[in-house]
RNA sequence: GUGGGUAUAGCUCAGUCGGUUAGAGCGCUAGAUUGUGGUUCUAGAGGUCGCCGGUUCGAUUCCGGUUAUCCACCCCA
């Protein structure tokens, strides 16, 4: 048979696996820095958990696992016979593929309350599924990495995912533009504009503005009933760049004016930051997801054609919908995916980062083959990634091998190097070839 | 959910205005080279031309359907 995978998924090889384990790893670093800790969740979560989280469009795009056993004899008999799949689906799968990060969290949250202390502050890096028609860049399963705190109100953490979102992509040798607002100064704008009942419409439209420009913006927002003169004052103070030029326009919106606070005050924190990054107040910065409702979070890398490689924002009751009130949360995500893609476009990845074989041996004969393997035990001991071709086969075949590992360097053994009791090793892009002790080749190799 | 492209060797693809034996590059195997890879040369293996049907004397080629996949839109990371 042909071998293939399901669709909008990928395989990864060496080169590429070394290189998200660099950024992940770069990521830990800097998070459990910050005093965040890991958690994972399964793959799996009760289709329960899971419906009714990501809206309409979510539910269509949940992964639903099929129940093991004779699933059909428990079917919803009546669904099937109407040919109700949306009806049918949860008799038959009790379970589904995570959709995302952030619902798992809140679960998680409301399962361990007991044991958590909180504000808790924790990161987690694991794939994720949604059924969605896969196109460039987008594919059903992928890597999201997500650092949140619940149970505290701070303005403070803000300032500090800040910072994480600044060090990290230094420390990945990114250039990047961070652009932060607040949903109250959007829910204001609505407020002061008389529309505050088409909060969402509002935000739908502004969140395109990137992609379609103000007139198509200002089109969206008629469509979507907005009255001319509202639409005037919003595209009005659309217009603003600075904190200190908005309060005017938001005097008779009180929450407005909470959001301006709020913004400021992390701007505050942020002082004395030193960030290596632009940070920068964006007001037609809107972000799509509804659950937000304080600050939001965006980040571009700069020099690069690509969306955004990471957002997030503030979420009043995170964990209500399982049971546990009035817990806040704030975190952000970082997009792995367009890191990699962005990252491989201006070739930022360090050499390092790939973890190759140093050395490869390759023995003459069953005896020098012996020889050779109690060899690498040393050369293993002393820290270096080596290996020995498993068989002493002809000479021709494990060079191809050695050639074709790209490793720096072989080191040949047969009768004449066991004698003296040392390998021969070979540069191989130089092609230099010289007989060297074990503890000569270590020395060199370390 | 809507629209478009593609499907030919292990991989990337060309090609046949419908006709006898379907090609290239890369990869693979062997040799030139029995203690030396990457370069070069020589030879070889490898194909139900996605699947089903229609038109035709004849279909890998044209037409219809189907499946898979990629791309764009909606939405999202």
């Amino acid at each position: 048979m042909k071998p293939s995978i399901p669709k909008g998924t990928r395989d990864f090889s060496p080169v590429q696996v070394a290189r998200r384990n660099y950024i992940f790893q770069t990521m830990r670093t800097v998070f459990v820095k910050y005093g965040f800790q890991p958690i994972e969740t399964p793959a799996m979560e009760n289709l329960s958990t899971l419906t009714g989280k990501y809206g309409e469009e979510g539910d269509k795009l949940l992964f639903k696992v099929l129940n093991n056993g004779d699933f059909l004899s428990k079917a919803d008999t009546e669904a099937l016979e109407a040919g109700d799949s949306q009806k049918l689906a949860p008799s038959i799968a009790r379970r589904g593929l995570r959709y995302d990060l952030t619902v798992p969290f809140a679960r998680y949250v409301v399962m361990h309350q007991n044991d958590i202390a909180f504000p808790f502050k924790r990161y987690q890096i694991q794939p994720v599924w949604r059924a969605d028609r896969p196109q460039k860049g987008r594919y059903q399963e992928f890597y999201q990495c997500d650092v949140d705190v619940v149970g505290s109100q701070s303005l403070m953490l803000e300032a500090e995912l800040v910072q994480i979102y600044d060090e990290v992509f230094s420390k990945l040798g990114l250039d990047v533009s961070i652009k932060i607002n607040n949903r109250k100064i959007l829910a204001g704008m609505a407020e002061a504009a008389g529309v505050s009942d088409k909060f969402v419409d509002m935000t739908i439209a502004i969140d395109k503005l990137d992609k379609i420009g103000m007139d198509k913006v200002r089109e969206e927002m008629s469509e979507r009933g907005i009255p001319e003169a509202s639409i005037k004052q919003i595209v009005n103070m659309l217009e603003v760049k600075s904190l200190e030029a908005l309060r005017p326009l938001m005097a008779n919106s009180p929450m407005g004016q909470k959001g301006i606070e709020e913004l400021q005050t992390v701007f505050d924190f942020l002082e004395a930051a030193n960030l290596n990054n632009q940070l920068n107040f964006e007001i037609t910065l809107a972000r799509g997801l509804s659950y937000y409702t304080g600050f939001i979070v965006e980040v571009a890398a700069n020099n690069v054609e690509m969306g955004s490689i990471g957002g997030g924002g503030r979420y009043d009751d995170l964990t209500g919908i399982f049971g546990l009130k009035d817990v806040s949360g704030v975190g952000v995500s970082f997009g792995a995916a367009r890191i990699y893609d962005v990252m491989e476009t201006l070739d930022l990845f360090p050499k390092e980062a790939e973890e190759n074989i140093q050395l490869i041996l390759i023995a003459f004969d069953e005896a020098s083959h012996r020889y050779a393997f109690k060899c690498l035990q040393k050369i293993r001991s002393a820290g270096i990634k080596a290996e020995l071709y498993p068989d002493p086969i002809k000479l021709k075949k494990q060079m191809a091998y050695a050639n074709a590992r790209n490793t720096p360097y072989i080191a040949l053994a047969g009768s004449n190097e066991m004698e003296k009791g040392m390998l021969s090793l070979k540069n191989m892009e130089s092609g230099v070839q010289e007989d060297k002790s074990l503890d000569e080749i270590i020395q060199l190799l370390k």
